[in-house]
DNA sequence: ACTAAAATGGAAACCGGTGTCATTTTTTTC
DNA sequence: GAAAAAAATGACACCGGTTTCCATTTTAGT
């Protein structure tokens, strides 16, 4: 009843460093007690969920701030049975392409108080959708984060939906399942690619394509090919080869490109990864880029402006896309289940430099 | 007392699915009760605290194993005060070098129930130790990996300690505070340039080094004088640069290099960023490697054998490295602050490519 | 002025584990 | 075979939040 109820924190106990005099981390209850009112209180500060007088409010987030307190997440996971912790699950066979995107979405979650968890895995293992589903259950992810997309996604997304984990994928292209997602629109870049290569001139024209079981290399093909067909031109089938969307696969289809009998003038590939394998078969058949065969990239990764000459692709803004999975992710996540799917457009744009000529008039 | 206290699980209620039959997630007590023995004694069967009678021990075990139960992470995390998130904090430039270590580091993960959360950072900003250590402090990381090392590291490593967060250094040399860490010794890579080099016959050599502040660009630098020394040989000031350890920097340096009035015939690069950037500056001269200037990088990442000619390089271990860090933080971990420290070494070696031959008899 | 409705605050339970310490059981000792 | 020591186990509080439920206060309505 005397003045010691007046709770007035005449000689500051911790000036800002989040602990008490006693080395203890502040708690929500200490809070809660410096400010004069119940854990719930402030509980109900901290989560922005009305209710409480505005007065109250200034006073206890004056605390907070004063003491730099902050909730401990792990009892808030407890607690929520949702964790802070944001998963990139991902097969990218392309080192570089990962390293974009985890900058975006890092970049993203600046200043929440979210953490990135890495995922990678080899879609193709048989026990991994079992795995997958444990974890995630078990981590109770704020949100995972689907890239690239890859054809046996479906069962994985069920699964997703099934837990109730918020995603959003980052693909070329939307699946039947409505859901969110940062839309790449491969095709249209493929097409440019195409244009840009007809337009030259070339009329032996190859691509070397990734994986099926990737969307994009889907889409890329059919890009392409819709491209070409604007010119009136169509990829004869022996200057249609699979790739596996790594260096070494371009080297072995640019090998078999080039030992064919008439060997194509210009070359598409799936990605800057098998572009530069082929830039090295070239090399090893003592033949020239663009000179003897022009080559045009996907992605627009560093290597493309770091190899010589300069690469030709079609610029995926990674960073961007990354950033932007973030933002739907946080904004729409209590959308629940998102039922309204929100999907985000992103448009690759083809960037001209040196790999590209016109064919030479060897005919 | 009827048979109903028996606890037979006649029908399998959870077929190794993690859930009961209400879809809810088992938790201790369902096991516990399951057993017929008290959370605690689970408790200490998980946590293989000995102190359990093998009979118990095993009827638990099997219980567990046939409904597939595993620990919740937060609640776990919230006894313990202690998570399951081992965080890597890096400010390497090089997203490559980042990517091999993850890589690591991810594969000596699994199988453990940790999971890996990117701490990029910018080092040199002047809020960060307050930011790191609050986060550290807030996601009570079980171990933080920190590469590559920098001279400003001494503080953070200070807060480590100080919090007691348990934690393993990725450097080129040891510092004067003892702590776990897996040394690379990039001294013996830079003089096993140096030798090589000099054997070649060069005698203009130049060398890029990377920003002061790293400890491997001090390294790099030394070892390659002790290396030069050997052969009587030292680095002329207008050939001893300063770069950033990134492209454009190599880019530039190079430039400064090719413009010397008595260009050197051979580069030693602190690592193959650059290296590659000093590929673009000879390009733009139009002049050849290794014809006209031999390089040597560091790293031996991926674009060492992509570029042409392939670069011979001092390779690192990367990828080892990330897993032996991991190692290292496990194994050692309940040695709590880790007195003794632990320190593995790694060699690295070199890869002799390409880009080195013998200068050119214009002298 | 009086009552109903809305706003606010508090006590206690809960999320799913772990720690302390007391209690029960088993083993050892004499 | 009883007492003492050691091993095994359990009861209960606790980690730091959120939520439920209810009591109290304030505001609005007639």
């Amino acid at each position: 009843m005397s003045s010691t109820d007046k709770k007035e924190p005449v000689e500051t106990p911790a000036p800002a460093s989040g602990r008490r005099a006693d080395g203890a981390k502040l708690t929500i209850s200490d809070i809660a007690r410096l400010a004069g009112v119940s854990k719930k209180t402030v509980s109900r500060v901290i989560n922005r969920s009305g209710l409480v007088k505005e007065e109250t409010r200034d006073k206890i987030l004056r605390i907070v701030e004063e003491h730099g307190y902050r909730p401990d997440p792990q009892a808030r996971a407890l607690a929520l049975r949702r964790s802070h912790l944001v998963a990139l699950i991902t097969n990218q066979p392309n080192p570089q392409y990962i390293v974009d995107m985890m900058a975006g979405i890092l970049d993203g979650l600046a200043g929440t108080h979210y953490q990135l968890v890495v995922r990678p895995c080899d879609r193709s293992s048989p026990t991994l959708h079992n795995e997958l589903r444990e974890i995630i259950q078990h981590q109770k992810f704020f949100g995972v984060i689907l890239t690239p997309s890859i054809s046996e996604d479906d069962e994985l997304i069920g699964i997703l939906h099934e837990i109730g984990c918020p995603y959003v994928r980052i693909a070329a292209v939307s699946l039947d399942v409505p859901d969110n997602m940062v839309e790449t629109h491969d095709y249209v870049g493929a097409a440019e690619a195409a244009r840009h290569i007809a337009e030259l001139g070339h009329e032996r024209i190859a691509h070397i394509h990734g994986p099926d079981t990737f969307l994009s290399a889907k889409e890329r093909l059919r890009g392409f090919r819709v491209g070409l067909a604007e010119f009136g031109l169509k990829i004869r089938d022996e200057y249609l080869l699979t790739g596996a969307y790594t260096f070494e696969s371009g080297i072995e289809c640019g090998e078999q490109l080039l030992s064919l009998e008439e060997p194509p003038t210009a070359v598409f590939t799936g990605n800057d990864e098998m572009a530069v394998g082929v830039y090295q078969a070239v090399r090893r058949a003592g033949l020239q880029v663009p000179d003897d065969l022009s080559i045009v990239g996907f992605d627009d990764l560093p290597i493309a402006t770091r190899i010589w000459p300069m690469l030709t692709t079609v610029r995926l803004p990674i960073f961007h896309m990354g950033r932007t999975a973030v933002q739907l992710l946080v904004s729409n996540h209590d959308a629940l289940a998102m039922e309204p799917p929100a999907v985000t457009s992103v448009m690759p744009s083809l960037v001209v430099r040196g790999s590209t000529s016109a064919p030479e008039e060897s005919d």
